[in-house]
Order: C-alpha cells, then sequence, then structure tokens
DNA sequence: GAGTGGTCTAGACCACCCT
DNA sequence: GGGTGGTCTAGACCACTCC
C-alpha cells in the first residue's frame, strides 16, 4: 500500500471513497468484512465501523447484518441544505433586514388549508400576511395559518416587530413537517406587494410543521422576489 | 428518573431530545459535560458522545472542545433530500417513462455557462437538449451541457436511448457539485416543448458538477412542467 | 446455525481552547 | 494549565438474516 498511514475514521472513509471512485470495488459489489479491513488498514474493527457507517448514510453503500457491505448501483445522492430563516438569510447576504406585518384576520380558511391542516370546516384560524425585505425592498412575502387550538399562547403574540417564523421558533417546539418548493405566477395582489411586474414567476416554498403528536401547527407560503434562487451545496 | 432504562445511544438522543423540546436545557445554555450525563443515564461516555454528536449533526447542539455542548440559539434545522433521478421519479409516481433527445451538437457556450464552466472563450462543449415524458406527455426539459475535454469518452456515448443523466453516473465517478432552485417564464419556444402555455411559471433546478480535481463535468438546467412541485420531508 | 454488522464498555490519549 | 469533546482500542455480546 502506497498510503501513508490510516489511523482516524476519517482517514479510513477517505481511503474507501477513493476506492469507489476508482471502482476497485464495483457498483453491486460486496466489500470486504470490517475485521478483515480492520486487518488491512491496521486499525480496530469499530474505527472502519464508523467511516462505513458514515458512508452508508451518504447513500453509497448498503449494509445488512448477515449480508455484508454492498456497493449502492445508483448512487442516488443526498443533498442537505439548512432551512433559510429569513432574517439571517438577508443579513448574511450584507442587506439590512425590515418586517412588515401586513394583516392579521382570525378567518375560516380555504379549502386547501383545511385540508392541509386538518381541521374542520368551522374552524377559525389565524391568518398573518407579513413581507421581509432587504434594504427596504421587498425580498418575501409570507402567507401563513396557525392552528390556535394547538398554539393558543399565539393569541398573546405580538407580530408587528417579531415575524411570525421566529416567534414559533422560540415559543414552540416542533418536531416535524414537510416542503414543498414550487414557481408560481405573480397576481396583480403580489406584484403590488413585492414591487414586480405581474406575470413574473415567483420562487414558491410551501412549509407545514406539526408537534410531537402530529397535529400541524401552522402552514405557510413564501413567495420570493422575481430572480431570487435557492442554492445548495453537495 | 421515571424512564425505563437508558442503553442504546439512540435511547440517549430520544432522552436528550424530550429534554430539549421541554426546554429543560433551554437555548443557549450549557449542557452537563459527557461524564456526567453518562452517571446519571447509568452508560458508558462513548455511548453518550454518539448521541449528541448525532444531535449536533442536526443543527440542535454546538459542541465545542473545551466550551462543552450547548443549545443552539436558533435551531436552524436542516432538512435532507435525495437528488431526483428523473427516470426514477416518473416511474415510482406510477407514469410510464420516455425520453427524446432534441438535439446534440457541439458548440460555442454563452458567457454564463462559460463561467460556470470555468472554460475559455474558444471552447466548444457538447450541448445536448432533451425531453423527458410522463405518460407521453411532457415533463421535464433538460438544457445540458458537457466539458468534454474533460470526459472524452462522453464522444463516443449514444445518448439517444440513454438519458445524458444516467450515462454520467454510470460512466464518471463525480465529487461534488452545487445547486441552484428557482423559477423562470416560459418563452414561446419552451412553452411548445413543454406543451404549455408561454408566460406558464417553471420551476427549475441548475445543477452543476464537478470532479474530485474539482474541473466542471457538466452544468446542466431542468425546466419543469407547470404545477410541478418537489417535496421534502423534515 | 453461523456469519455479518450494530452497539456497549472501559480505559486511554490527544487536540483544542478558554481562563 | 486544565477541562472539554474527539477518537482509538480491544473485547464482548447481541440482532438480524441468509443458508
Amino acid at each position: 500500500m502506497s498510503d501513508p498511514t490510516i489511523n482516524t475514521w476519517l482517514d479510513v472513509q477517505t481511503e474507501v471513497m477513493r476506492r469507489l471512485h476508482k471502482r476497485v470495488w464495483k457498483p453491486g459489489e460486496l466489500l470486504p468484512g470490517e475485521i478483515e479491513l480492520a486487518a488491512e488498514f491496521g486499525c480496530a474493527r469499530t474505527t472502519v465501523n464508523r467511516a462505513l457507517q458514515a458512508i452508508a448514510e451518504d447513500g453509497l453503500l448498503e449494509r445488512k447484518r448477515r449480508g455484508g457491505t454492498r456497493v449502492v448501483v445508483h448512487p442516488e445522492r443526498k443533498a442537505t441544505f439548512t432551512i433559510p430563516v429569513i432574517r439571517l438569510q438577508i443579513e448574511q447576504s450584507g442587506y439590512s433586514y425590515s418586517y412588515r406585518l401586513l394583516s392579521r384576520r382570525n378567518e375560516r380558511p380555504p379549502a386547501n388549508i383545511r385540508t392541509s391542516m386538518d381541521v374542520g370546516r368551522d374552524s377559525r384560524l389565524l391568518h398573518l400576511r407579513a413581507l421581509h425585505c432587504a434594504d427596504q425592498r421587498p425580498y418575501v412575502l409570507e402567507d401563513r395559518w396557525i392552528n390556535t387550538s394547538v398554539v393558543p399562547a399565539v393569541a398573546d403574540a405580538d407580530f408587528k416587530l417579531q415575524s411570525p417564523n421566529e416567534w414559533l421558533v422560540e415559543h414552540v417546539p416542533f418536531s416535524g413537517g414537510d416542503f414543498a418548493l414550487s414557481a408560481c405566477v405573480a397576481g396583480t395582489a403580489d406584484a403590488d406587494t413585492l414591487d414586480c411586474d405581474a406575470g413574473a414567476a415567483l420562487f414558491t416554498v410551501e412549509r407545514r410543521t406539526h408537534n410531537a403528536r402530529l397535529a400541524v401547527i401552522t402552514s405557510v407560503q413564501l413567495k420570493y422576489v422575481p430572480g431570487y434562487s435557492m442554492r445548495i451545496a453537495l
């Protein structure tokens, strides 16, 4: 071996990755067992285990108890991105952040919201609309529904200064949810608020958040200003 | 403690998460050291370490060598999604997949591609345009540039049957890249190909892929049919 | 039944970084 | 300097699954 000592589990990971790229172990093939690899690398089995587990988490290896470790055939790569917190997102770009509450009402939600938030047709939810700006220019338009029976404390929240997102993060521990990314056409109302042309294409994020008991806390739609793009590194 | 034995590192993770949700340890606060927690849970320090590391990877804890483990103030959640392989994406939705190569040319790329792929103004790159269909109906329009000097073998590839994406996955081990998600308005040509109205909003994915030596292999833009949304679970 | 990965333990040393 | 997390080791037992 030409390798300059393999000690840490990261070293093992690197070496295994190298062999995967060089097709020393081809897609679909079985890798040597952990003990064997440990012997070759001159380290403990635990160390090899840690490395292989990490690679498996990235989706490049598949491990089974009796079946050994196998190279995944179609390496369906996984990307992880950090869910943007709008204020930080803007501030990190070097702009000043400002925020304005446009409206706050208790309303009967439309059908799609009733469905996605799993509430009856007579329920009233808190409906918030807000605008986030970068250097005083519109950046993203927020349209949010909050289930007040799941989060009663929201009645006392003042959203004039603090955005709903930040209030929720601080006051309501949540456990899960889902995302949908899409594109929509700016209507005249959107265009007016976002200070753009009607008919422009808006990058849109819809997000639903539920608590540990799977009750939907909030459902929000974010429409970004035209030209916005969400960047992710692999 | 009312807890029914804490043995595995997953048990520790669950218990720590529970305390984070219950604000036993509040945002910004310092957790007890690993040895202390190990004593409380009645397990080895290694086990506690594994659990805390996993939570830290999710962005909820921050760990420093001398500074201990701290609850992150603004838990910037991370989401991980699998990069869609178009054919599988369509087939898993229960549709039949078909694919058509629209054009294949060696061309001088426009300025934005020259920049993003880091090539000189006289370089010629392989330019591919293709359409992916679900049940014979347009689903996504692919516009791809491949650097032929980085991937010479591409000259011999036949993209009439196999899509460029799948060919690249099979033949060119890549190591990294980046994504940009955005929205764009369908021009008349796009609308014609995708069989939709001009002016519709198209969800757009741009992706750049480079090899281990950071040479850009390919840059691709995918325009999805109107109404498409990309879904991610947390 | 037997072999593989999954995990735990106890002890040890190291790297980092705050005071 | 000293305390914290980061990691390695060696040995052990368990759980799953293929044969």
